[in-house]
DNA sequence: CCAATTTATGCTCTAAATGAGTATAATAAT
DNA sequence: ATTATTATACTCATTTAGAGCATAAATTGG
């Protein structure tokens, strides 16, 4: 077991690494609630360059869309909210004993899921699925209540569960990342040594779940200088082919801010 | 001790509170050192209004400029930090062994203390905070080092130490909230119910040790929608009085992100 | 009452950053 | 050659940031 994790880390060296956070609420672990003690985990989120393939035994790569179908807006705004997710949250909100309470409710879901008009905030991750989780819609909380494992509710899943509440810390990782790319060149311990702007792109697409504005994209990578032209060009499978830029490691050095802030398309 | 515990509480009801980081480094606690068991701790960070006065007992209320007196860039930028700390991190960079590791050591020193027409950043306390204790700076590096508590060291004090890695802790404490004040609006824990814009600044100021320039902080407070007048005004030992505001709680349920990004002034 | 001082508040001006396009260039497939 | 596709350059209007000037409303000392 531990060979496995030896050779799991030869694999995938960390860039990245920070103390995410302690999660140790009582009963959060299915064991503390068979009577056993109580289980505090530190999590820690950590960045590895895109693997080449194969995942070591009894692991897999995933996309994380998979267990945060609502996070996903690349494409446009998910049908999955206002199909799935909103007439829940509205019931929800009905069932809210207090006037006061029924307000915060409706407050707190338009704000989560830029409902009615409401700006969608990328960042709330955390806030977003505890609300789901709150309202009783995810199959974790389900879990939790009626104490079976494998109950198969009565509502539309809401995303792959997990165990525990691995789900949560992972939403925790994703709001953080989100976050600190803007503000720190993270998302170059993602990527391989040389990449074309658009590589780039993509790459910074899929973290915050949302399209970014091209041309602006360029203009302001480029000008903040944390990448460098290499000379070469990456021929594609089709359409002019793209210059190739490295990281320029020096701003590491040069200062500490250097993030993605940039605009999206809409 | 419960009971002070409890009137502590309720002298001091808490605003804002975030979890800020678990410490656990082996150790990190004297009693560890002392053949006792790891000792682990989550940090917590927590905003109460300014206190009417009194603490209670066995405790005081202290400025962190006490413990941090380079991170005060209030009224300038510190002598202190190019009178006392330039020259002993310079002497630390010459120590290096190797020509790399003297690039990397001056690099930092740099970055962190503003040193040639480098820009200060308020936010990395921490990394501050380390590198002084890195370079042996920090009483408790003293400490460490000699394993005698009251040594006298020949340096220059570097500010009030604190017990174990306390001063860590602040320290860390101290960056989250820089951080965190921009965009969020967690100052008005820290606020009276009704306060002049210009003690809403200070407050502010205060916070991140560096001087704002008043039209500008005005105009965007007022533009941003965080407060509303609330019609009466505070009449001053001299000067025109001042309009009195309030902090717009509907704000919190309105979005998420208010802070306060404000140009300073030099 | 007046002038000087002090603080609050309103307003202007310039430079830079942002958001959204349009236009053109370089490649492969047809 | 034409079309599709992607990369890259450039433009323009709007907003924001940074700095400063000007005026208003109070106190204090003559």
């Amino acid at each position: 077991w531990l060979e496995q994790i030896r050779q799991w880390k030869n694999k995938h060296p960390l860039g990245y690494v920070e103390q995410l956070y302690t999660f140790g609420d009582r009963g959060r672990h299915p064991r503390e609630r068979e009577g056993g003690p109580r289980v505090i985990s530190v999590g820690y989120l950590a960045l590895t360059k895109e693997a080449q393939m194969a995942a070591t035994q009894n692991t897999a790569w995933r996309s994380w869309y998979d267990y945060f179908p609502w996070e996903d807006w690349r494409n446009s705004r998910p049908d999955f909210i206002d199909k799935v997710i909103a007439p829940l949250l509205r019931q929800w909100v009905d069932k809210a004993t207090s006037r006061n309470e029924k307000r915060q409710r409706l407050d707190r879901a338009r704000l989560c899921f830029a409902l009615d008009e409401t700006v969608w905030d990328e960042e709330i991750v955390l806030e977003r699925y505890e609300l789901l989780y709150e309202a009783g819609l995810a199959a974790e909380a389900q879990r939790e209540i009626t104490g079976r494992r494998q109950e198969q509710s009565m509502l539309p899943s809401m995303g792959n569960p997990m165990m525990s509440d691995h789900r949560r810390i992972l939403a925790t990782a994703m709001g953080r990342l989100r976050a600190k790319l803007k503000y720190r060149p993270i998302v170059f311990d993602l990527m391989p040594e040389t990449f074309s702007l658009f590589h780039l792109q993509r790459t910074i697409e899929a973290i915050l779940g949302e399209r970014l504005h091209k041309q602006n994209f360029r203009r302001l990578v480029e000008r903040s200088g944390v990448v460098e032209s290499t000379g070469e060009i990456q021929i594609q499978p089709r359409g002019r082919p793209a210059a190739l830029f490295r990281f320029r490691k020096e701003v590491l050095r040069e200062r500490l801010a250097a993030g993605v802030r940039i605009s999206t398309t809409r």
